[in-house]
DNA sequence: TTTGTCTTCTACAGGGCGTAGAAAAGAACG
DNA sequence: CGTTCTTTTCTACGCCCTGTAGAAGACAAA
């Protein structure tokens, strides 16, 4: 379903259906797609007369909240972070250490 | 369904019927529930005559799974590990700096 | 063997999802 | 203004997952 933003952009309906021909999809089909996906608050549309779609979030901020949400799942969240971090390969390592050194002010103790 | 798990240990299926007893569950169900649990993996049994049921990794280990899993559904996994740090809080961040200290070589140039 | 417990089989209702037809609403054109 | 084409809404259907459980089969205790 989210793979329609695998398409990208701002988009109209009858667009997307193009862009999934491969599926052969009908138009009323994409329409309602989107439409719960409105009702989720995942997608929302402009106002143009073919309307356009477009993610209210990237996948990439969605991802982020998702893993947020995971982590607040569980009382010990500190169990998971290590169980994550622990589990990431190093170019991810490296990402985060240097998206921490950044991130706030760091320690200066 | 997983907060069955809430409720700790390995356990046999008429205990945790005890436990959620403000349910008034019927102790099949709670059969039915912990079988599915088992096929799609998240659930194991020994082999006494009340079966003890318990999960096959704790709350934390599938909660940092389910954190690798959904990272993994971007394309762009720094940018979601950037809005992900951006968005813990203090102390989650802190946690994560000293995990990732003590993981693997720190690069040490 | 009877009885009581544990386990498996089968079932049903409710909700979400993928799919789409039918109908209504609006725009374009003559 | 009426006909026609496009867009949007309403409604629906089948499938699968989930929560729930009854009925029946397997098994242990007496």
């Amino acid at each position: 379903m989210d793979r329609l933003w695998a398409a990208g952009g701002p988009v109209a309906a009858a667009t997307l259906r193009d862009e999934l021909a491969d599926r052969g999809l009908a138009l009323t089909t994409v329409h309602t797609v989107l439409t719960r996906l409105e009702q989720k608050g995942f997608v929302e549309h402009d106002d143009a007369r073919p309307r356009r779609f477009r993610p209210r979030a990237s996948r990439e901020d969605h991802a982020a909240e998702l893993m947020r949400e995971v982590l607040g799942t569980a009382t010990d969240r500190q169990a998971v972070l290590a169980r994550f971090v622990g589990s990431v390969d190093a170019d991810e390592a490296r990402m985060l250490r240097e998206l921490l050194a950044s991130s706030s002010d760091e320690p200066a103790g």
